[in-house]
DNA sequence: TGAAATGTTGGGGCG
DNA sequence: ACGCCCCAACATTTC
């Protein structure tokens, strides 16, 4: 049967692998060849060894050598993709463009200008479901409105477990020409030599498996503490499409039914992790405005306090306070921060220092591996109490009790803030308290290697109550109808 | 997916 | 024996 295309570029943004990906599968049944195509934004900056940098290259390469399993290859173009792809698109004869859905306005709007772009010379450019399980129309309340809050939500989620999209079938062969106009084949583009493969999808279905043998037994009670493994480490390539979350879900579906009960409550904990990014991305779409205010508009108006010197120490990890500084050091170092750890240095940059959570918001943007602007936003605007379904704004983040909670022993914050490695357990989370005896047996004096707190928790709390009381005074909304005056 | 402030209770020391 | 005080432990309220 002769296909509708002779070519489809397969736009891979957010989609870096090559099985069970919507619009790859789509393209090779609708074309004879198809062109796997990623932009390189700031190819200028592309060799530079930043931990993001080295992530993607990564994620390419491996992406690559997926694509030449089943015949195909990765191909790259540079520059801004509101002009690069509309090119390649039309230097290549390919009659239409096929890429996953994206859920944030700027995306979504620079998609209509690529689309429109196209049309001029007759080619479309079709968009797939792919990166969620539901999209935002699809899950709806009993009146036809948005959730706004979590749990009825993912009532209604769990209540359309059978109408979950399956995995794809096994991509067994995938036709690519040899060379295509205006782009180059990953392999020879400079940068890319020395590369090892195996770091990106083929990673990922090792870290599923590995974690749904193992580890997510015990998710449940030990995905809270930084300090040790309980989590499945897949968010970074769930954010850029090296693994699907369909084959992400099937597959812990499949491990449920043969699970005992305590393994089946921590299956269902970790599936609720999963809903919430799916609530995330359906406030995304539904009240797009998040990504540029609070949802919450009233809190908008918090008098946050623009220190630069306060927020260059939450950046550089040098707070004084372990637990924070062990974390933002992480973040640095390894481009990715535990769930329990995002919380707390997100509590204390707007709690503790009063800084606005879109400069933090921002910086997590810049430098996660595992950056969604759905699920980063959603988290930042929940600890600062601006969202949808979000923490009170007076449930405010103690950093030392959160630090002996979560990092009893104090073997997080040892393992990212070595001044602190001798300091005994008593004291790992408050060193500033450290008798002057101790102090020298601690190789940990405060205020020299290791920083005071920047801040007295104690009293920053008290500012922060106050910022957020003010605000939320004047809000009566002074419409009063008629009748109602007495 | 907090923590502090405030309230209550009950056991033991003590006059 | 009895009532009073103290205070830890726990519960509830408040931010």
């Amino acid at each position: 049967m002769a296909k509708d295309h002779k070519r489809i570029i397969v736009w891979m943004r957010r989609a870096l692998r090559a099985q069970d990906n919507t619009p790859l599968r789509a393209a090779v049944q609708d074309a004879d060849e198809v062109i796997p195509l990623f932009c390189l934004r700031d190819a200028p900056r592309y060799r530079e060894n930043t931990v993001r940098r080295q992530f993607l290259r990564a994620l390419l390469r491996d992406c690559d050598t997926n694509l030449r399993r089943i015949g195909s290859r990765l191909f790259i173009c540079a520059g801004d993709p509101e002009k690069e792809i509309p090119a390649a698109v039309r230097n290549s004869g390919a009659g239409a463009l096929y890429a996953v859905r994206v859920y944030d306005s700027p995306t979504i709007e620079r998609d209509v200008r690529i689309a429109s772009a196209l049309r001029k010379f007759g080619a479309e450019f079709v968009r797939f479901k792919d990166a969620v399980l539901f999209e935002g129309p699809e899950i709806l309340s009993q009146n036809g409105s948005p959730y706004r809050i979590f749990t009825p939500y993912r009532r209604a989620w769990l209540s359309r477990l059978s109408d979950v999209p399956p995995v794809l079938p096994h991509l067994r062969s995938a036709t690519s020409p040899t060379r295509a106009s205006g782009t180059h084949p990953l392999d020879r583009f400079a940068g890319f030599r020395g590369i090892d493969s195996g770091r990106g999808e083929t990673l990922a279905l090792k870290s599923l498996h590995a974690f749904i043998d193992d580890a997510v037994l015990n998710y449940k009670e030990k995905r809270d503490f930084p300090g040790t493994e309980g989590t499945s480490r897949l968010s970074p390539f769930l954010a850029n499409g090296a693994i699907s979350i369909r084959t992400v879900f099937w597959t812990l579906r499949a491990a449920r039914e043969t699970a005992d009960r305590n393994a089946m409550e921590s299956i269902d904990v970790f599936l609720s992790e999963l809903v919430w990014r799916e609530f995330y991305y359906q406030i995304l779409h539904h009240f797009p405005f998040v990504l540029f205010r609070a949802f919450r508009n009233e809190l908008d108006a918090v008098a946050w306090v623009d220190d630069p010197t306060h927020f260059t120490a939450w950046r550089n990890g040098r707070t004084g306070y372990p637990i924070v500084d062990a974390a933002m050091r992480q973040l640095n170092s390894e481009g990715w921060m535990h769930n329990r750890a995002r919380m707390i240095v997100a509590s204390f940059l707007t709690k503790d220092l009063h800084i606005n959570w879109q400069w933090g918001e921002k910086y997590f943007l810049e430098r996660l591996i595992d950056a969604d602007l759905a699920c980063n936003n959603g988290g930042w605007q929940w600890v600062a109490g601006t969202g949808t379904d979000a923490s009170p704004w007076f449930r405010i983040f103690n950093p030392v009790l959160q630090g002996e909670k979560f990092d009893p022993d104090g073997e997080y914050v040892r393992r990212y803030v070595p001044e602190l490695a001798h300091v005994p357990e008593r004291w790992i989370h408050k060193p500033w308290l450290l008798k002057r005896e101790k102090q020298r047996s601690s190789e940990c004096i405060p205020g020299t290697s290791y920083p005071r707190p920047i801040v007295d928790h104690n009293v920053a709390r008290r500012i922060t109550l106050q910022l957020y009381r003010t605000v939320r005074k004047r809000t009566p909304p002074a419409s009063i109808k008629a009748g109602e005056i007495s």
